[in-house]
DNA sequence: CGATATCCGACGAAATCACTCGGATATCGA
DNA sequence: TCGATATCCGAGTGATTTCGTCGGATATCG
């Protein structure tokens, strides 16, 4: 029961996007260095956010990648949905009306609705989320009474 | 992002010993029959169950395995941690404190408090279902609309 | 005694995970 | 135009986890 490196490296790269947001695009490279994580890596998992339209890309010297939105905008659900696929306990629960199988046993299953709160709980967690929350304020912000909790 | 087919094993296994709360002990080759699931691997599965001190077992003839309180007395955040281990969507945000691995990143990570919040709300749906949750009643109870034969 | 169970450890195929590698393509500054 | 810098893309790979199976030891009942 936990989410891959995909998720997590997923996010802190997504949270660097968000702290460069603004500034032009970011290389891989660059956010490999800052997190410590590994660039060929990152670079496929980047493809998943591509695709969901949450960054776009910039080919070339100094290029990069940058976020499609503000991070404000941008709900948690929709950044590890990109990353992980869509959110399910269980197979036969999950967000995705096309990934959700039948399963033989529905007609007498009396499980399903186990999965599908533990699902509900995890999703609108999410949604209630945005990468603004997670996205330390700038360097220069020391007074902000309001970083100090999100650091905590 | 999924439970494995411990959770979902194990859940059913303990559904059914819910359905036979009260009338001795029910053998894993019944149960096994019933749900149609590999009777050697639910064999592993209820090793932990009885570690965790949710089912007791009766070896022999006739024996085989009950519950150890009536099924609304039994979360389902227990179950689930006894099959699966401490629910923790990330490795630095575990239920279980012995688990949780500190993370050499944790003085300037601003990423916790997402996993912190996706495990609460897990936790916190798990605690609010119990057994009887998840338990059909029987078959002649249509005078016991609340289901108060199996819920306490 | 023999049928029925739990108990226990070991083994193994298959899938998934967490990457790495090599090269093609695009863009910029000099 | 050249070369440095990037993204783009498919393939491959070793380690780990998952999902079981198998064989046998032990306990209990009739």
């Amino acid at each position: 029961m936990s989410f891959s490196t995909k998720g997590e490296y997923g996010v802190r790269l997504m949270v660097q996007l968000a702290r460069h947001y603004g500034t032009g695009p970011a290389s891989l490279a660059g956010i490999a260095a800052e997190e410590d994580l590994p660039r060929a890596y990152l670079e496929q998992l980047v493809v998943n956010l591509r695709e969901a339209g949450l960054v776009v890309s910039t080919r070339g010297a100094h290029g990069g990648y940058e976020l499609t939105r503000a991070p404000g905008l941008i709900p948690m659900s929709e950044v590890l949905r990109a990353l992980e696929g869509p959110i399910a306990p269980m197979f036969c629960a999950s967000d995705d009306p096309e990934h959700a199988t039948t399963c033989d046993r529905s007609s007498r299953c009396t499980v399903n609705v186990l999965w599908v709160r533990v699902r509900d709980a995890i999703t609108s967690t999410l949604e209630s989320m945005t990468l603004a929350d997670l996205t330390p304020p700038p360097v220069g912000a020391l007074d902000d009474p309001q970083g100090a909790l999100i650091s905590q």
